[in-house]
RNA sequence: GGCGGGAUGGCAGAAUGGCUAUGCAGCGGAUUGCAAAUCCGUGUAUCUCGGUUCGACUCCGGGUCCCGCCUCCA
């Protein structure tokens, strides 16, 4: 049984899915301006991991997963006007951007990405709705608001009280607002700005609406699971329950998920603080696995602190596992026995990614354990670890491939000729038991990140 | 100010009312021409003060500190 973490009720519940032949899942994607860091990563990964599992247990044809792509909003506008650019121009680079970032962290692709500039029809539609349901209304400034007191729950996701939302010192006074807390869902479009005709005359949706519509229109009024980062909860999900609450008439969403911050010296990484690392950056220095394995190292909702120091780590720690399944050729058997169980169980208990890895560990230890005297029995080992990897997105490459960092996008230093050539040199040496020659070019490639391993009368390299 | 989350060994990071997390690093041993890798062994911990309990790191209460949301943000 799968146990998850709900937002909406903040307690670990048993995850029932209203329909178990469609588990439908919608997490809110990217504004398209920028390039993604580091909490965009974690953002992607947590939920690829989370679609695995679920593709897992309920079967890969029975869960549809809606990841959407903000690509129309003031700080779009404001890029493309920076560039001197079209805003439909800037946001195409970033999606292919993303796609590619996402692409190399061993994300699986939604099964739709919707945008909001594609559904406009079903927006406005959403907004006449709240219109004529008395939820929403025209301001004299041309914008559409919601009425945030015409819905009795507001509050309830984030657990805010709309008193304490009033008396928060931060809350802007709109003129045209007839309540402080009211939100936007039309906003009039300014001199030269993108705009679409409304009812409302010319403008473009607010935040909050696109995930309303989109997520209704792609998976129905009232589906399990809807996630996000943790700065989504208020006020954009409490906003979007009340908008299809009210819009639909119905239950929205049972189960919210939200993932923790990337913090970057115990603060926040965010685009406004500036204090983030994009994604490409990093990758040029580790290889993607490596930053999807130190995403997965804690638990989806614990804070995660980024530093070089613990990219290191996860380096090491995945070198070991890789070094594992190195040189055993692993039979395709579905391999089920007590690692299953635990690795299972953590996954279950609100994906617990980090207990899961840890099974790998020991799965590892086991191999190792039994390679000389039951290589048989250690091969199936490497298919479970693999197996089991697989639900992590993790351990599914060609052991060499990682350990000598093929699959790193900047390659410098020796060729993969240049350190054979090496390697064939100090066999002679050694043949010659030549070993302070021998020993020198070891010394040499070390000191040029490369590191030999003599075993079972053969050498094999790594990257350091 | 309101609301919420958290404080675990050198570092990272899980779990648990009594029993080994795990990884990285360290130390000792095996192995190796020497290394590396691997295996075996090993040390170091639960912010603080009270309470409940046969027993708490785990539950309850006070305190200290950190972080987040209340404004765009994954």
């Amino acid at each position: 049984m799968l146990y998850v973490h709900n937002n909406l009720t903040r307690q670990k519940e048993a995850f029932q899915p209203i329909d178990p032949q469609n588990v439908r899942m919608y997490v809110c994607g990217m504004t398209v301006y920028d390039y993604c860091h580091i909490g965009h990563a974690r953002v992607l990964v947590v939920f690829d991991v989370i679609y695995r599992y679920l593709r897992k247990v309920y079967g890969e044809q029975h869960v549809t997963y809606i990841r959407n792509v903000t690509d129309i909003d003031d700080k779009i506008i404001a890029r493309a006007n920076e560039n001197k650019e079209s805003f439909q121009n800037l946001t195409e680079r970033f999606i292919t951007a993303m796609h590619e970032d996402a692409d190399l962290l061993g994300v699986i692709r939604p099964n739709e990405e919707p945008r909001a500039t594609v559904f406009m029809k079903e927006i406005i539609n959403m907004i006449k709705t709240l219109v004529e349901g008395g939820h929403a209304y025209a301001a004299n400034n041309g914008d559409v608001y919601y009425d945030v007191s015409s819905f009795a729950n507001y509050g309830q996701l984030s657990g805010k009280q709309m008193e304490d939302l009033r008396a928060g010192a931060r809350v802007a006074v709109d003129e045209a607002k007839q309540d402080p807390l009211d939100f936007v869902l039309w906003k009039a479009a300014k001199l030269n700005e993108p705009s679409w005709d409304s009812p409302w005359g010319k403008g473009r949706p607010g935040w909050h609406i696109e995930c309303s519509a989109m997520s209704t229109h792609c998976l129905g009024n009232h589906f399990d699971i809807h996630g996000g980062g943790l700065d989504l909860q208020f006020p954009h999900h409490e906003n979007e329950i009340a908008q299809s609450c009210a819009a639909t008439g119905e239950a929205f969403v049972n189960v919210w998920l939200h993932n923790g911050f990337v913090r970057v010296d115990d603060e926040k990484m965010s685009k406004s603080l500036g204090n983030f690392f994009t994604i490409r950056e990093v990758l040029k220095k580790y290889a993607p696995e490596v930053v999807r394995y130190f995403i997965l190292t804690s638990h989806y909702r614990s804070p995660l602190n980024y530093s070089d120091k613990h990219l290191d780590n996860a380096k090491s720690a995945l070198t070991t596992l890789y070094t594992a399944v190195r040189g055993l050729n692993a039979p395709e058997i579905i391999v089920d026995n007590k690692f299953t169980k635990q690795f299972e169980k953590a996954m279950e208990d609100d994906f617990n990614t980090s207990e899961a890895i840890a099974v790998l560990f020991e799965i590892a230890k086991e191999i190792n354990r039994q390679r000389d005297a039951a290589p048989e029995q250690a091969a199936l080992l490497v298919s479970q670890l693999r197996q089991l990897g697989s639900l992590l997105g993790l351990v599914q490459d060609d052991p060499e491939a990682f350990l000598q960092g093929k699959n790193q996008i900047s390659q410098d230093g020796l060729s993969d000729i240049d350190v054979n050539e090496i390697i064939k040199q100090r066999e002679q040496a050694r043949i010659d038991k030549n070993w302070a020659e021998s020993d020198r070019l070891r010394d040499d490639l070390k000191a040029q990140g490369i590191i030999l391993e003599d075993s079972g009368g053969s050498t094999s390299w790594r990257r350091a």
